[in-house]
DNA sequence: ACTCGGTTGTTTTTT
DNA sequence: ACAACCGAGT
């Protein structure tokens, strides 16, 4: 039974047979130009189409096969061209079988992308190769045919994160230690972390160990790696060690991949972690020509060619190491560096703003983009004050349905925000303005609580094994199987080292449970038995129905009366569904443990809002920036736990934000944000100040807004019409730019009339100094407030209003027009 | 087994 | 401010 996944096609089920000379390949179409000599193709033969339009460095990206060739592709450059092309250009002359390709991308979306573009450019030829994909997809597939090297068999269970948590719950709980002062959420992250770079538990460094669990650590997380073993299971990150781990300890298997692997492509390489990094160097990295080194493959150049931005690296918060670009030609010496600088996407001024912004960084390998659009009718990048997050969202609102009136599609326009808690105000507004909106990167349909429900279901059904699941749902619909049930059969399964569906089957037979739990469980255990056998005769999508009705589960939700329960039958039926598409019951599961995602309408016209980070490698005509204030972007906690490179990787992605915007790009900051529930007062973001003023407009301050603005606009730094440059010439501003190289962060709150401007910058640390002696938070130090309950205050946002209550410097104030409100003692003064 | 209330933690996200 | 989660009590 563990037969299945033939659907898989493995690289040796195919004739392949390895190109020896070039030349002699099937590719016949291009048989006269292949390979070897471009100098063949200036001569005479004219180019492929699909050369035709590649920019000279473009077509040198394409061409250069031989050797390693790092690729920087700025933001708009035709990166993923390039890689599409070039794919199409090994094919096309012969230089390799699909087969013999390994093209690597980080996303699901990517992969599909790039497929789709090569299928376009090359042909059905594509359709074989079984080597493009996610590090993670291509990981299952060497997995799946290697599995039992590292004791696993081929039909493991991939796990996600919400399995994992609750599997180190219990790990955590069976060392006796306490899962709420050590939790599980938490740990799950240090494995990621230590997985990301490639350490097994023997390999983490001493402090890890000792900082969680009292010190078990390491005996954690060699427990969790035993139990996944005996789960017949594997994390993400596993995904990519289990493959190292096999490269590493079987030479003889390694020597086979890297012969087979031809070229190899890497996307987005500046996102790559160690994991990754040491994978793909396992696969490319020759012994250097040497004697003694046995096979063909003794001195032979690795064709290996990554693409990447270092300017746009995002995600180091997740193990990512832009080392690794920035060390390409030391890992690949000799390796052909190009430079992709002529960007297609963008006008003169939005390049100019971004290019000196991220001038500002240290560390990269440098570029400057540059665009042959030289319209004098482009806007400038336009800076927009509000006064606070909801006058943010109004104005903004309005702005888009400007857009909209001159004739602005609203899928060109995308809100692109630094935290997620931002969306909220934009949903909120656009629901009052009938505006259509869609938001990307929310809750995922497969992490819905029914679906994975479902998935358990279906799941134990295809792999008996599978405890998890088991767990899962064992008691969903409530059967009358509760704790002590589920705990008998756990400690059954385990001291028989058994899963515990089998132990189910077991114990109904004896007189251990109570009857009523007996008779129940004894129904679920028929009902898997049942379920296991129809698996081979009954099409799956009819057999998921079945499962769904007979187990009750279908029921519980029908029972159910709240408002979501329709809504999650629906999504049941969605999950069925989209199962039409796949051949088998575990090719789906498969499908579902990778590809989390499920496709948007494409066809209804709606404004995109997002986070930066989901940004990455979209554009739009017109893009939004709100939020750009210090604390939130750059975020308070890259630079609290991330320090300059923190600092660095919150301007990449400011940059990756105004790269998006093809023709206008608009920032927005506020004076006040509610954050955590208090109103803070805030200041723009350094950023702002890092713009040139060349490429920059401020806007106009527009009068009458609503409610209590007026009199508070009068403090507004734009309130003048300044220059740009000047605009940032606030006493408190001034300060904050003073301060930023040395002061860390304070809590905002004071008692001195001023805002206290917050400020974490430099190496300092969390630990820090504090300069000046008055921007100390005084939060900490218990004074007796300023404030008496029931004294007369004024706030600048909420105007006039009476004290109620006061914690600390936390005040509770009923405002005549604003209502009740928190706020800190430090932005109102009595009046 | 279910509800209630207190506690806690609120950047970014893939696979 | 607020939601999500956990433990205790009915």
């Amino acid at each position: 039974m563990t037969r299945g996944f033939d659907d898989i096609p493995f690289f040796d089920e195919e004739p392949a047979p390895r190109p020896a000379k070039p030349q002699a390949q099937p590719a016949a179409a291009s048989g006269g130009l292949a390979a070897r000599a471009l100098a063949a193709r200036n001569a005479a033969a004219p180019k492929p189409s699909y050369l035709e339009g590649l920019n000279p460095e473009q077509l040198r990206a394409v061409e250069t096969l031989d050797g390693p060739v790092l690729v920087l592709a700025g933001a708009g450059t035709g990166k993923t061209r390039v890689l599409t092309t070039r794919i199409a250009h090994i094919l096309a002359t012969g230089r390799a079988f699909p087969s013999q390709i390994l093209a690597v991308t980080f996303t699901n979306k990517a992969a599909r992308e790039m497929r789709e573009r090569i299928s376009h450019l090359a042909g059905a030829a594509v359709e074989g190769m079984p080597w493009l994909g996610t590090f993670h997809s291509i990981g299952v597939k060497f997995l799946r045919r290697h599995a039992e090297l590292v004791s696993l068999k081929s039909d493991f269970t991939i796990l996600d994160t919400d399995d994992v948590i609750r599997l180190l719950k219990q790990l955590i709980q069976a060392e006796g230690l306490d899962d709420k002062r050590w939790p599980a959420r938490q740990f799950a992250l240090m494995i990621d972390n230590w997985k990301n770079k490639g350490l097994d538990p023997d390999q983490i460094p001493e402090g890890d160990s000792r900082a969680f669990g009292n010190g078990k650590g390491r005996q954690l997380y060699t427990a969790y790696q035993n139990r996944l073993k005996t789960l017949n299971a594997c994390d993400f990150g596993d995904l990519l060690l289990h493959p190292i781990r096999i490269l590493k300890n079987n030479p003889d298997i390694l020597a086979d991949y890297r012969d087979r692997f031809r070229y190899i492509l890497v996307d987005e390489y500046q996102d790559t972690n160690t994991a990754q990094y040491m994978w793909l160097r396992l696969l490319a990295q020759r012994p250097r020509a040497n004697n003694t080194a046995p096979s063909s493959h003794r001195s032979e150049t690795v064709n290996i060619c990554c693409v990447g931005d270092d300017d746009q690296a995002i995600y180091g918060w997740r193990g990512a190491d832009v080392d690794n670009i920035l060390r390409f030609e030391k890992d690949f010496p000799g390796a052909t560096v190009i430079r992709l600088e002529c960007n297609y996407r963008s006008t003169a001024h939005i390049l100019g703003a971004s290019g000196h912004l991220i001038a500002h960084n240290e560390g990269r390998l440098g570029k400057t983009l540059f665009t042959e659009s030289h319209d004098p009718d482009d806007e400038k990048v336009m800076v927009h004050a509000a006064w606070d997050s909801e006058e943010e969202a109004r104005a903004i609102g309005e702005e888009i349905e400007q857009l909209q009136r001159r004739g602005a599609k609203l899928n060109d326009i995308a809100i692109l925000v630094r935290a997620s808690f931002q969306m909220r105000e934009f949903e909120d507004r656009f629901v009052t303005l009938g505006l259509n909106y869609r938001v990307i990167g929310g809750p995922r349909f497969y992490e819905r609580l029914e679906i994975r429900d479902a998935m358990a279901y279906f799941r134990l059904v295809c792999q008996p094994a599978d405890d998890l699941a088991f767990e899962r749902i064992i008691n969903t619909p409530k059967r009358g199987l509760g704790d002590t049930t589920v705990r008998s059969l756990h400690d059954y399964a385990r001291s028989r080292d058994i899963p515990m569906l089998a132990a189910a089957a077991d114990m109904v037979e004896t007189e251990e449970l109570k009857p009523k739990a007996r008779k129940s469980l004894f129904d679920v255990v028929q009902n898997f038995r049942r379920w296991s056998q129809l698996l081979e005769t009954t099409p799956h999508t009819e057999l998921a129905e079945q499962i769904l009705e007979e187990s009750g589960y279908t029921d519980m939700w029908k029972a159910d009366k709240t408002a979501e329960a329709p809504g999650r039958l629906e999504n049941l039926k969605e999950l069925i569904r989209s199962m039409d598409a796949f051949e088998s019951m575990r090719g789906f599961l498969e499908h579902v443990s990778l590809v989390m995602d499920a496709e948007q309408n494409e066809n209804l016209d709606a404004v995109s809002i997002m986070t930066l980070h989901s940004a990455k490698g979209l554009e739009f005509e017109n893009v939004i920036l709100p939020g750009w204030e210090e604390g939130l972007f750059p975020h308070q906690r890259a630079l609290d736990e991330g320090g300059r490179n923190g600092l660095e990787e919150e301007r990449r992605l400011a940059y990756v934000g105004i790269t998006r915007a093809k023709r206008r790009c608009h920032i927005w900051f506020v004076s006040n944000r509610r954050i955590h529930g208090l109103w803070q007062s805030t200041i723009p973001s350094r950023f702002l100040d890092e713009l040139p003023e060349a490429h920059v407009e401020v806007a106009e301050v527009e009068q009458n807004y609503g409610g209590y603005g007026r009199n508070a606009y009068g403090q507004s730094r734009f309130d003048r019409q300044e220059p740009f440059a000047s605009s940032y010439s606030s006493p408190g501003w001034q300060r904050a730019q003073q301060n930023k190289t040395d002061a860390t962060r304070t809590n905002w709150g004071n008692r001195s009339g001023l805002s206290v401007e917050r400020i974490g910058y430099g190496e300092a640390g969390p630990t820090g100094r504090v300069i000046q002696g008055e921007l100390v938070a005084k939060s900490k130090v218990e004074t007796a407030s300023a404030f008496a309950v029931g004294d007369r205050v004024f706030h600048i946002k909420f105007g006039n209003g009476n004290v109620s209550a006061i914690e600390g410097n936390k005040l509770t104030i009923d405002f005549d027009r604003a209502g009740q409100k928190r706020v800190l003692d430090g932005f109102v003064e009595k009046v």
